[in-house]
Parts: C-alpha cells; sequence; structure tokens
RNA sequence: GGCGAUAUAGCCAAGUGGUAAGGCACGAGUCUGCAAAACUCUGAUCCCCGGUUCGAAUCCGGGUGUCGCCUCCA
C-alpha cells in the first residue's frame, strides 16, 4: 500500500516515498506561544497527528519535529513590530520566558486532551539561538542578505524565483501600492531574518550586529536542519503560512545551502465560524476550555474535524459540534456493544472494510470517507469482538481513544450530588417500586427544577445536570 | 485592485465522467407505566444559463452568491 499525499509545491497528489528507507522525517509549524491555542490551530494540530497516525498505520517509523516559537514572532497591529512574546509579558506583567511557560504547559494539555500523538522532537526557539544565527551568517555570506539600520533583511530579488508555493506576482503587488513599513527595504517582499533589539527589548542576544533577536522564519529553518537534516520529507502548516513564512522559510534554505529543505509541503485549510473569518473582534476565537464549558469534549471536536477533509474549509458551529459530540458517544457505546458481543461474523466482510478503510486514508488523509466505513461497522447489526478489535486498529489512526470508551461514558454521568437530591431520588425510587406513577413523575419534575434531569434505562436510573 | 477557493437534503459534509457516502437534527415505528436513551425506517438529481459527451454533481464557457489571502492569524 502506498500513502499519496498533495503537494502545494507541486499543485498535486503523488505516491509518497520516503528519502531514508523506512523512516519519515516531518517538520510541523508549532505554536506561538503568546496566548492560548483556539480551535483553528487545533485543526492543523489534529491534522498533524492524522498523518503521523497515518504514515505509522502503514508501517513507517517517524522523526518528526515540532518547534514552539517563544520569540521573534511579530505583532503587525497598530503597534506593529513589536514581538508577541514581549507584547504579552507586558501586559500579564511577567517575563517573556513566563509568558512562553505557561502557555506551553496549557497547549500540551490541550493537545493531550485531544489525544495527539507528540512530535519525537519538540524545539524551542530560544533553546537554539546559536544555530539560527549561523544560519544568518551564512545567508549573509552568501549574497542573500543586507544590513539596515533597524534589520538583516533577506534579498529575494536574489533568488532564481521568490514565490514558489504561491502564485503571487511580485511585480503586480507592487503596483498594488502596498504600505512600506521599511524604508530601508530594497524589495517589498524583503523580510527581517535578525531584528537589532530596541533598547527595552528583553529577549536579546549578541551577534555581529549587536544585540539582537532572530527573525520568526528562521527558527524553523534552523531547527529543521540541525534535525532532520538540508533535506527532509515533509513540511506541515497552516493555509496562511503558504504566502509568507513558507515561502521564506524556502528563501532562506536557498540562500544558506541552495535548496528547497523539504520535499512535500503541506497545509490545512482554515477552520471558520458560523461561515466566517474567526476574530477577536467578532468574539468567535475558541479554546478546548471553552468547548469543554459547553458540553463538547476534546475528542468530539476532533471527530468533528473528520466531517471535513482537511484541505476544504471546515465551518465550526455549536449546533455541528454537539452533533459530533453525540456521535463519538454512540461510536462508544456501538464499540462497548460489539466488545461484549458473542457473534461471529463474516472474516471477508472484516477485510473488505479494512481494505477501504485504508484506501481512504492513505488517499492524502481522506478521514471523512473512512469514517463512512467506521460507521458501517459500528452499526453492523451483527455484534462481535472482531468487529470491535478491528474498531481499535482503526483508531489507530483516528486517535479517538475507543479502548477507553466506557470510562468516558461513566465521567460524563458522574456528577456531584446534594445531600436533598439524593434524598428525591430515593423516594422516587421507593414510589417506583410501588408503581406509584403519579408521584414519580411529581418527584421527577420537582428535580427538574432543581437543574436535574432523571432517566429511567434498563440498568437504573440516571442523572444528568442541566 | 491582484491571487485563490467554494456553491451537494434543515445543519456539518463525502463524492472529480456512468444514474448522489457518512454524522447530527426532523418525522414514523419498536421498546418503556410515561418521558428519555437505545435500535429500525424515512429525505436531495447536486446555485443559474449554455456547451462537450452515448452519459456530468463531476469537464469547458458565462453569470450570480459566499469565503479566504495579498497586513508576520493554524
Amino acid at each position: 500500500m502506498t500513502v499519496k499525499l498533495y503537494n502545494t509545491l507541486t499543485k498535486e497528489k503523488s505516491n509518497f516515498v520516503p528519502l531514508n528507507g523506512n523512516e519519515v522525517r516531518i517538520y510541523s509549524c508549532g505554536p506561538t506561544v503568546y496566548n492560548y491555542a483556539h480551535i483553528g490551530n487545533f485543526r492543523t494540530y489534529v491534522f498533524m497527528d492524522n498523518l503521523r497516525r497515518v504514515l505509522e498505520y502503514n508501517g513507517y517509523t517517524l522523526k518528526h519535529v515540532m518547534n514552539i516559537t517563544d520569540v521573534g514572532h511579530l505583532e503587525s497591529d497598530a503597534d506593529e513590530g513589536e514581538d508577541k512574546m514581549e507584547k504579552a509579558a507586558r501586559k500579564e506583567n511577567k517575563s517573556p520566558y513566563e509568558i512562553a511557560k505557561f502557555y506551553t504547559e496549557a497547549f500540551f494539555k490541550d493537545m493531550d486532551k485531544l489525544n495527539i500523538e507528540r512530535p519525537e522532537i519538540i524545539a524551542k526557539a530560544t533553546e537554539h539561538i546559536p544555530e539560527m544565527l549561523e544560519f544568518a551568517k551564512e545567508i549573509v555570506k552568501n549574497g542573500y542578505g543586507y544590513e539596515t539600520s533597524t534589520a538583516i533583511y533577506f534579498d529575494v530579488s536574489k533568488l532564481d524565483k521568490y514565490p514558489v508555493l504561491s502564485n503571487r506576482n511580485v511585480e503586480d503587488q507592487i503596483a498594488g501600492a502596498r504600505v512600506e513599513v521599511d524604508p530601508e527595504k530594497r524589495n517589498p517582499y524583503d523580510f527581517a531574518i535578525w531584528i537589532k533589539a530596541p533598547e527595552n527589548h528583553i529577549m536579546k542576544w549578541d551577534s555581529p550586529w549587536g544585540l539582537s533577536y532572530p527573525g520568526w522564519h528562521l527558527e524553523c529553518s534552523a531547527m529543521s536542519r540541525k534535525y532532520l537534516g538540508e533535506l527532509f520529507d515533509i513540511h506541515t502548516g497552516g493555509v496562511d503560512h503558504i504566502p509568507t513564512h513558507h515561502e521564506n522559510e524556502i528563501a532562506q534554505s536557498k540562500g544558506a545551502f541552495g535548496k528547497i529543505p523539504a520535499r512535500y509541503w503541506m497545509h490545512v485549510e482554515f477552520l471558520q465560524v458560523d461561515g466566517g473569518k474567526m476574530s477577536k473582534s467578532l468574539g468567535n476565537v475558541y479554546t478546548i476550555s471553552q468547548l469543554e464549558e459547553k458540553g463538547i469534549e476534546a475528542l468530539a471536536y476532533k471527530l468533528f474535524c473528520y466531517t471535513a477533509h482537511y484541505r476544504t474549509k471546515l465551518n465550526f458551529t455549536f449546533e455541528g459540534a454537539l452533533a459530533s459530540q453525540k456521535a463519538l458517544n454512540r461510536l462508544r457505546e456501538s464499540y462497548l456493544k460489539h466488545q461484549k458481543g458473542k457473534d461471529d461474523v463474516n472474516d471477508k466482510f472484516l477485510q473488505e472494510c479494512k481494505e477501504k478503510f485504508i484506501e481512504a486514508v492513505n488517499d492524502d488523509i481522506n478521514l471523512p470517507l473512512a469514517m463512512g466505513i467506521v460507521w458501517e461497522l459500528a452499526r453492523h447489526e451483527v455484534k462481535s469482538k472482531k468487529i470491535a478489535d478491528l474498531l481499535l486498529d482503526f483508531d489507530r489512526v483516528l486517535g479517538l481513544d475507543l479502548k477507553n470508551s466506557e470510562d468516558y461514558l461513566n465521567k460524563q454521568k458522574e456528577i456531584d450530588v446534594p445531600e436533598e437530591v439524593k434524598e428525591l431520588i430515593e423516594k422516587r425510587k421507593k414510589a417506583r417500586e410501588n408503581k406509584a406513577w403519579a408521584l414519580s413523575d411529581e418527584i421527577r419534575d420537582e428535580l427538574k427544577e432543581k437543574g436535574y434531569i432523571v432517566k429511567d434505562t434498563k440498568a437504573g436510573m440516571t442523572l444528568e445536570k442541566i
């Protein structure tokens, strides 16, 4: 079985073959840890997890690097040019390092809730300053950099071709009369590889250009080279990285050692909210915690991501997310039924399901299609342990932690109940035993007023908080 | 202004030449003292116009709508 992947560089799907035997080397652009990551960010990391798992399912081993950006990512808002980390630090009255530590931990907590596999190597920008400096020096030595009063810029006009991922036409853009931020720049698309630190800047390091700090794009170039070499297999990120960040990473690698560093460039489309862009001004930038407050588990959000292919926009609504929460619980219940099932099932049928599943996920990670097969199995009238085992096998790709289904379902039912409610429940239980239905219903209404919904199931009674 | 996507049942969406996956909701039914849950069943000819083809949601042209990027936001 071969895995087919879409490559932004070539604009086509092709059979993926690793450069180095069975090992796949991947670099993923990680978070800038100046705030909580939102669900849009996490769509990208869910995809990263899907890609990892599909490759592993196919028997490959991985060497996967993800960066943590804790310096150099500038703001472009009104107070343009400020480092995001420093800005957040000032706002929260902490040091940039404290900010980074706090939000990095928060990020990984959410990653764990989403059951996203940890890349083999997590690389922090601030721990790779020497490598970045080395990289910048090479660029300058090779004639691709120039110094201004504020920064060291990369001269894109020195390249054979500048935008290689996107179709932007440099001339058109110039004609479009963009606002020139730094008049010392030679070309509008020139970008800073190294930035001279203002007096009050906290994070700064010694360099041939005085106290300064690295530009954002440089960390990915330097760290990918350090851990994966000058040419590796796959580079991932969000579509917003195509026109600037990845374009500039490619430029930097060409400037330093003459190569586009990765063979496959994969980009995840944006998550939209209520049919439009997520933005702070609209107040629709949600975090995993905020979803949880509304009764949507992180894993339900992950399942929600599987309704659409990663290269199409996905429209997030709470209606849709709640639908996925419901679906996830049903999937768990189905899994448990099969787990306890005593029926036998046609092996040929299972084999066909598996083949179809593999075909789907190996075709550029087509999870929506794969989920169709998952549901066919989960909903199968024959209840068999073999089906449960196959679902578990598929979960190696899906990463929904199905094996712990029972725990998740039980956890949802666990709620703290006040003494008075316990008494009412006892009272109702006795009423039901005596078939005093009127009293039973009366108590049920009373409980509802207090915010609890009782349901009578075969296994007994369940209680939910409204 | 430039570049690029997209338009499929109430919602989220798969499907890239052969007569429309899946999830959720709705409705009907089974079950239940009732309600809920669970389970079963039920729905669309694919934005509009024209073209190519034996045959198009799927290719081409035009139109309309929506969205994104071009401001260091995944």
